[in-house]
DNA sequence: AATTAGCTGTCAGTTTCACGTCAGCTTGAT
DNA sequence: ATCAAGCTGACGTGAAACTGACAGCTAATT
């Protein structure tokens, strides 16, 4: 999942951005509202967290110009303790959920996973496909009651090709979602990490279905059409 | 979807063109005014890339006449830097966004995608035609609820016919749309292609239908004049 | 500091398979 | 009957994908 952090506070930007990769996000950070504009002209995120006061082009503003570009994904903004005003005035703008500073961490985290939740698998915290049920909370894969022991890229692969199970998934959109700009990876690298998906994998009834040219899909073994 | 390029300048209109059929749009191009505006009063498109620009017919002309037409088909515009009233200008004369030269690719690429989301095609990048639906977003071909599994030039070629469905398409047209400039194919590839392709449609109520001398239509089986 | 273990990207050698070509056949028009 | 257009099974090729081995990195432990 990617994750767009708009947020000028040095040590808050730090302190965000480690502990969303650590969860697994692909993280890219900004700090004024100019370049936050711009960059979301062309990259799409799966949630933003939006901090209101920037420099340049406040968070209204990027907000603003975000939904008149039709987009609709998740905001969620960042706002004082006493600046109610302000709040109101950002969910009026189209922003999805609030948080007031200071906050803990768990929380920007699960409301984050909410949103997420809420835009992409229909609300539920749970995606389900052949034997398999991948619980975004946890960010574990069950096959029945027992845990998958996946690594955080298998993971990552996984929730993705789940999300869009049964169509095809590019290597460039997969590439898009596990690396952040500033750390790419071949696409031979998405393939070894498939591989190593697929090895374990196997003893259940889907499998990563290879079209060539043009990326994967996950699918259920019987639905074969030869 | 069915997007036209209207750009006199030779290496942005190849490169726009290239770009834009490689993510899957069917491009037209016209590299004047007087020919656009000519075209635009008997075709419809999904969104229209319009150069200001332009030998002949100004792009504010052609945009005029377009809305004086009734058309509301979606319109951005692309303007010189300096060129703020022009680009006022254009928005008043009904254009839907603007992008000032130069410009990321991506950036263009992705306010198209914008515009067409936003606009009345409701969103949904689906052309049906019998029992089969083609995901222009996702770029599969669905019967129902399973996706077929096409090859890429299967599923090129199955877009183009499904995108002209009822029409005659040439080989010269699909060669065309199958072939970046540089790699030529034998008239003989493309029937080896629809082969290929019959033999995956034929438990469909579709066809595809020989049309001696003049190329290929996609039909529905029941209408069949003997 | 050193060691270990697990993760992950790169590389290189191998395998796979989509697609264009070809050749021989069928169809249809005149 | 003749010829051109189109169809299709077979085949070779080269690009795409797969995967075992390796090395760099991080985090945890000693």
């Amino acid at each position: 999942m990617r994750l767009l952090l708009v947020e000028d506070d040095l040590i808050l930007k730090d302190g965000l951005e480690r502990s969303f990769v650590k969860s697994g996000y692909a993280v890219d950070v900004i700090s004024d509202g100019e370049g936050a504009n711009k960059l979301l002209t062309y990259q799409e995120y799966d949630v933003i967290v939006l901090d209101l006061g920037l420099p340049k082009l406040s968070g209204f503003e990027v907000l603003k110009r975000l939904r008149a570009r039709g987009s609709n994904t998740p905001v969620l903004i960042l706002t004082a303790l006493e600046d109610t005003q302000n709040r109101v005035k950002g969910l009026d703008l189209g922003a999805d959920d609030y948080l007031t500073k200071p906050f803990e961490l768990a929380e920007l985290e699960a409301r984050v996973r909410a949103l997420i939740r809420r835009g992409v698998s229909g609300g539920s915290a749970k995606i389900s496909f052949g034997d398999l049920t991948f619980d975004t909370t946890n960010r574990q894969c069950m096959a029945g009651d027992i845990a998958l022991s996946l690594s955080a890229r298998e993971l990552a692969l996984l929730e993705l090709l789940m999300l869009k199970a049964s169509k095809v998934v590019s290597k460039a959109k997969i590439m898009e979602h596990l690396c952040s700009w500033d750390d790419e990876i071949s696409e031979n690298a998405v393939e070894v990490i498939v591989s190593r998906l697929r090895k374990k994998l196997n003893v259940f009834d889907i499998e990563i279905r290879t079209i060539r040219g043009l990326g994967y899909l996950l699918a259920k073994l019987e639905n074969q059409n030869p």
